[in-house]
DNA sequence: GTGTCAAATTATAATGATTTTAATTTATTT
DNA sequence: AAATAAATTAAAATCATTATAATTTGACAC
């Protein structure tokens, strides 16, 4: 955790950004509920618990900036709010997401898997990966057993 | 075109929905923009060029039905606004986006690419793959030749 | 240490996309 | 033709996000 933090805050410094006691509670709030993929509302309220004097606008503010540093990634699961998900540790690329149509649970996958189909975008249609964005819609393994 | 049009009708009626007047001057600005990717806001603006009398809520409610019957994809690129994609003729699941990061064109691929992965997914993974959502980020054919 | 400046934050107001509401119109059934 | 349900309109309301103005914080110069 205090590595992870160590991290973000270098990142910040090489930008000349700072962190600041509001940004660091933002942080720690993301890494306390990694597996989470929480609204800025989410965050603003969890940080909250522990620094009060908060502001939601200083929320929104450090979660963008988090977002320009590829310290967290914006998503958008339809509903009408964006999401904030912390890279995993070390990650070239955004991790993929399974979404279960039945009880709306949301599946994470560390695992690349595209490899192959992003040699293939490449030499087909001429255009250089440099991230992106896969999600599943489907039934998770739980709503499959409760089906028959 | 008119063929299209037929065959959503159909898809409304099993679902005892009409197609009015409203709706489908709506299909139709769809259809006319297939490759474009609209906010309603953009649909609005072209239904109302040659319907004057129709309403933002309509079209709404209009893009809604018709991305509850599957007709659309509701997708979101990260601007602040949903917007619209019409599901290729045929087409068993969702196509596929390149998003230039440099100067923010779309493109669209129709191949499915995915068959694969999926099934690791279902087999790793143990969850029922339905459809899937799939963007990558990166740099256009145009945009690379402008570089060097 | 005190004054100065830029960056960051706060509280509040404003914006803008989307949804809801109430009244009206249209189409369907009796 | 009257009754009923579905759809639409125009306007107001909602809600996430962004902008604004005033205040605070922290680094640096004197
Ligand atoms: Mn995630
Ligand atoms: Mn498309
Ligand atoms: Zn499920
Ligand atoms: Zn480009």
């Amino acid at each position: 955790m205090e590595n992870r933090i160590e991290k973000i805050k270098k990142q910040l410094h090489s930008q000349s950004y700072k962190l600041t006691p509001q940004r660091e509670a933002t942080v720690r709030v993301l890494l306390e509920h990694e597996e989470d993929h929480l609204s800025a509302e989410d965050v603003y309220l969890l940080v909250k618990e522990k620094s009060p004097e908060i502001g939601l606008a200083t929320v929104y503010r450090t979660l963008e900036l988090l977002s320009e540093l590829k310290v967290v990634d914006k998503i958008n699961f339809g509903d009408g709010v964006s999401r904030y998900d912390l890279r995993k540790e070390g990650a070239e690329h955004f991790h993929h997401h399974l979404v279960c149509v039945e009880c709306g649970s949301v599946k994470e996958i560390e695992e690349d898997l595209l490899g192959h189909v992003e040699k293939t975008v490449e030499s087909q249609w001429e255009f250089q990966v440099k991230d992106h964005r896969l999600t599943f819609h489907g039934i998770c393994k739980n709503c499959q057993s409760e089906h028959d």
